[in-house]
Order: structure tokens, then C-alpha cells, then sequence
DNA sequence: CATGAATGAGTTTTCATTCAT
DNA sequence: GATGAATGAAAACTCATTCAT
């Protein structure tokens, strides 16, 4: 019995652990936080009902971890190499890339992240993740405005085209209408380039 | 007792069946469907609890009713003088002013209808309008496409991108970082624009 | 259908508030707090378990309800025409004989007023109504020490005799070992006194 | 391995049962057999929450032990050396005397013995050692009434002023109300045996 | 018609007990 | 033997729905 498991992780790495946030991300994105009681959480993730409560205190506390793992991942998959000293041009591929993949490998997550009401009961650290991410995001794109690469509006209406356009591309993907692969990607920021760019 | 309903309307048009969608709407888009307790929906409405079940059979039938109404004002808005036989480009001018007016006198109503998690209660009316309405949409964008208008990618790309914009241009102005005025309306269409056009 | 309820009466006078305080007096004397579950009690009081938090927003509450309904009785049962300037020997009769009468005819209400570990739920209200009724025995017992009627030793230490004492006594009446009849509370009282006394 | 456990003592020297008899003394003591988790006590005693089951079969077993362990520590601590052929006043300065010292050395033993709702939980035996004891007093208490030593009243409302003065006491001291040293002690004493004596 | 008190099934959460390690 | 993670039955509490008034 080679046990693969090395350090003395407890919890952050276990796997029941890991089996409840997968189940719970799946149940979560599909039927929503109030949607989706525990119970059912329990049986996808085969573990008995009181055993998620060894892991997260709360049905709340579940969802937040839930939300800082994945919103965490995005952020780095993002900024990993973020080439913050190239043309705008080549972040925004860099960007466009980076999160197109994530959604297209992650599709749940990224479905789960957007949900609607996550307000009601994320936590102080939930919101300062996703508020930093909006900061780093909308400081990228005002600098381009003012450089005159992109249209001279609100950068806020400028990252709402972006996002906008990729959470529903994402949702398509996730109904079955439209295929995640690389050449809708690079169509789809082609397209939203135009809509960016002076 | 002088009744000034005119008509047969028994319920349709009924007070209280009005303040109770009214109220419904509000709390529904502000907490979801499974986060709203229907009594909180009876106080909102100032009725009995059990007056709600008097003018809909149940919480999901107040939903789809909801639903229904409140799609289909948007439809119509849309559809309403619908410039079919002008150039694309009237077209979807039509379209995003209206749709953007619209969002800006009933914010409350399109975050309501963006909502996740309408598949698990909705019923086949609900849906059927739903895809009524992207149908007609793929038919206008999809030949604007063919006469070469629209870059050449599939429809629904185009359709995630104005269609994302447009949500989250609509959930900017509710979380307060927009203002959906006419000039911002302009902008954005001038952008998207960009963004579909060949 | 002659309605003896006079008054809009909502709550404080409700038939089932009262069934439900009834059923918890009796459960909570015999079982203790935390050994009586609430469907218990609504069974009892035979209501659905949901009607109680109609009644009392949590099984704390209930107690705490309880406990200050029935200190209060017995404090106004001590304090009703207490011959406040009569001699102590006529003032501890009227204690006596009053505190042991409501207790032969509300055994339960005393059983369950001198549960332990109500230290755990009771709140800042039902402490202040104990605090200000042994406040008061306190002051009339230092008094009578210090007229030199009581036998020169702590207050505490003669409340604790005579407090003591009574307990037992109930304790006694509700295991069928003693009956709290007028005789018995008789002699009671004069052993008690002759602790006292000088 | 050097076994310093001498005898064939398995469990009932053993230094972790010991250690859950305390912290389990402690918690009952505190928060009562219902208001006490399992686990809280295993970690109070610092040992795994299966431990406990090693020693004892369940909870109640757990009190059970803890009950006959501490009553008959009080039984031997009064009967010891009693002056069955002394005079009442001299058994009852004994009684008195050990009681009160075993109370100021075991406080939370006492608090515990005198819980409520033991009766929920106690099985035969627990009940036959309290049984016993209370037959021996009642039988020493009944001969000096009929000696007219004692005030001519029923024994159980003698021992129920006796013993319910000494809880009270004891409590009196747990709050903090009372100290329990030998002034104190010998003053209670004197107050309690005017009260019983003729 | 309108109501809102009443309900019990369902929710989140706890905990005595077991069992693989 | 000792452990503590795992569990499911049961706890406290909520809420969609009903029904007597």
C-alpha cells in the first residue's frame, strides 16, 4: 500500500473534502446555493450527511470556500505571465486566452462563480477576491482608454462588454449551443476586439 | 358597492393579484426563487399568505407567471414597430434601444428574468417564449450574417456577445458602476456594433 | 357561541400559547432542558411542532418565557400584602405559609424554577427578576440580624437554610415522600424558624 | 515495556479512565448529562472519542459510573467511624461535620450528585445506593424522634430541612455566596440543629 | 373573498456511537 | 489498545400550503 499522500494534510487536502466541493460545485451551479440542500450534497459527494460538517462548518462556509477556490484559480490563470508590460493588444489575448480556456476546461466552475445571490452569503473575503480582481482589471483597461488604443467611454462599459460577452458564451457552451474550442475562441475575441478598439 | 371593474377580469386584473407580482418581482430578483419565503412575499404585497394562493395555484406558478409577463413585455417591446424590411443596421438599432429602454425603466424586471436557475421551475409555456424569442433573433442575425452585414461566425456567438453586453450592461446599472442613460446606451451600441459588423 | 375572550388578544392570552407553556412547565420540570425535545412538547401540548415557533422564536425563548411567568408568580405570591412593618417573626409566616402554599398547589412550576443550569439559556431579563428577589429577602433578613431576632450568622447562610429547606421540601411533595399539607407546612415552618432565631 | 500497574487492574485504575471520570465529573456538573456532548468530554480528558467507549458502554454508563463512584465516596465518607452507640447530637455533629468538609473538598462531586434528571439516566444499582443511604438516615433520624430527642414530626421533614440546607449551602458556595470553613460550617450546624432538636 | 394561524414535511445542524487504521 | 474520522438518526428550526373563520 504505496500511499501517495505524503504530508500530514488533514483536511485541505483530503478526499472527502475534495469530493464534497466537486459535488457541491456541480449541485451549486445547477440548482443555486438556496436551491440545493445538503443532504444532496452528501449523497453526490458519497459521504454521509454529518461529514460535511467535519469539513465546513456551514452550508455557507462550503459555498464561500467554493467560491474563493475557484474565483483564486481564475485570478491566477489570468495573471500567471500576464504580460503587463506588452502592447494592450497582447493582454487582451493574453486575458481572452487564458480565461476562455479556464471556462472551456472548467465549465461548471466558472457557471458557479456567476451565479446570481452569492451575495446573501459570501464573506468578507469572498467579495475582496472578486473586488481585487475588478480593480486589477479595470485599471489594465482605463490606462488603454487613455492611451487612446481603446473607444473613449466609461471603462466600466468597456469591461462590461468583455465579461458580458464571455459569461454568455460560457453559458452557451455549457447549453449545448455553442462548442468552447479554439477557433470560436479566437472568432469571439476577434469580435470583442472590435467592439474594444479606437 | 359600486364595482368599477368593468370587464369579467376576476383576477387578471386585479389589485392585489398586481401588488402581488409586483412584490414577488422585487424579492425574487433581489433573493432568488428558493431564497424568497412566500409569506415574505405576502407582507411585501401587504395580503394574507393565503390570498397568493388565491390567484396562483402555487410559488411556482406565481414564477412562471412572473416570467411570462415580464418576457413578453420584452418581447413586444422589441417586436413592437419591428423595422423588418429595413437594413440590419436599423434593425439592430431598433433593437438595442428598445431592449435598453426597457432595462432602464424596469431594471428590476431583467434581473429577474437573468436569473439562474429559472430551468428548474419554469414550465413549457415559460420556455416556449423563451425560445420563441431567440428563435426569431437567430433568424434576423443569421441572415444579416449571409449578406455578408455580420462577420462570418455562427449566430450564436454574435447573439452571447450582444446579448452578454446587453446583461451585463443592465447589471451594471443595478449594482450602481453605470448609469444606463442615453448617451452610455449610444456607446454601447456603437461598440457592439464594432463587435458584429464585418 | 358565547366568546369569553374579550379583547384583540393576539398572543399573550392564546389558548395554544398556553397549551404549549403548559406542556413545556411539565416537560421541562421532568426532563430538564436539554433532555426535552420540542416535537415532545408540541405533542403534549398537541400542536405541530412548527406552531410553537409561531409562539416563541426558539426553544430558549420558551424557557425563558416560562421561567419569568412563573418567578414572577411566586414573587408576587411573596410580595402580596407583605407586612413589611410588621415584626419578622409574623413577616416570615406570611413567607413561609405563602411560598409553601403556591408550591403545594404549582409543584411543577417550583420544580422547574430551581432547575439547575438554567444558568445556560436564561437571559439578562429572567436573571434581573432572581437578582431583585433575593435583593429584597437579603435586606429584610439583614435587618432582623441586625435587631438581633435572626441568629448572628451570614444572611446567606439563613436565606440558605430557609431557601434550602423549602426546596427540599417540594422535592419531597412531588416524589410522593411528604405532603405539603397545612400541618406539615406548619411544623415545617417552626423547625425552620428555630434555625433562625436567636 | 515496564507495566507499573501492579494488579490485574485493567480498566478501573487505569489513568484514562480516571481522566474521563473528570472531565465527564466536571462537564455533568456543569451543563448537565444532556447539555454535555461526548466528544467535549473525551476532549476535556484528552482522549480519543472512542476511548471512552473502551471504558465505559455508552453515555449513560458514563454518568452511572460517576454517580455510584461519588455517592458512595459521600456514604463512606459519613458512615465511617459513625457513633451509632453515641448520642443523636453527636451523630449529627458527625454527619454534619464530614458532609460539609467532603462538600468544601468536592464541590463539583456534590453539584453533581445533586443534578436533576438523574432519574432519566440512573439504572438500578445508582438508584439502590442513594436508596440505602437515605433508609440509614431516615432510620437514625426516626429513632431520635421517637427518643424526643427530635421535634415529634414526620423523619422525611427533618431530613429534608437537614439535607436541604446543606445543598443549599453547598450551592451557596459553588456562586460564590458562601465560603464553607469551619466558622461557617459549625455556625450552619448550630442554626440546622435547633431546628430538628425538641 | 380574504385572511393568517396552524401544520408537517423538509431544512440545516448536532452528536452518540462505530470502526478502519 | 487507542484513535478520531465517519456516520445517520434526531435535534432545532423554516416554510409552502391549507383551512376555519
Amino acid at each position: 500500500m504505496t500511499q501517495t499522500v505524503p504530508r500530514g494534510e488533514r483536511h485541505e487536502g483530503s478526499d472527502k473534502r475534495e469530493a464534497i466541493l466537486d459535488a457541491a460545485l456541480a449541485l451549486f451551479a445547477e440548482r443555486g446555493f438556496y436551491g440545493t440542500a445538503v443532504p444532496l450534497v452528501a449523497d453526490k459527494a458519497k459521504v454521509g450527511a454529518g461529514t460535511i460538517y467535519r469539513y465546513f462548518p456551514s452550508k455557507e462556509a462550503l459555498a464561500n470556500a467554493l467560491f474563493q477556490r475557484h474565483k483564486r484559480a481564475l485570478g491566477e490563470t489570468i495573471l500567471r505571465d500576464f504580460p503587463f508590460d506588452a502592447p494592450f493588444r497582447e493582454q487582451f489575448h493574453h486575458f481572452w486566452t487564458r480565461v476562455c480556456r479556464y471556462a472551456a476546461e472548467n465549465p461548471v466552475a466558472l457557471q458557479f462563480l456567476e451565479l446570481h445571490h452569492h451575495t446573501s452569503y459570501l464573506d468578507e473575503t469572498s467579495r475582496a477576491i472578486e473586488v481585487q480582481l475588478l480593480g486589477t482589471a479595470k485599471g489594465v483597461i482605463a490606462q488603454a482608454v487613455s492611451q487612446q488604443i481603446l473607444k473613449p467611454v466609461a471603462p466600466e462599459l468597456l469591461m462590461a462588454i468583455v465579461w458580458g460577452s464571455f459569461r454568455a458564451l460560457v453559458q452557451g457552451g455549457c447549453e449545448g449551443l455553442l462548442r468552447l474550442d479554439d477557433e470560436t475562441i479566437a472568432q469571439a475575441e476577434a469580435c470583442v476586439w472590435e467592439a474594444l478598439r479606437r
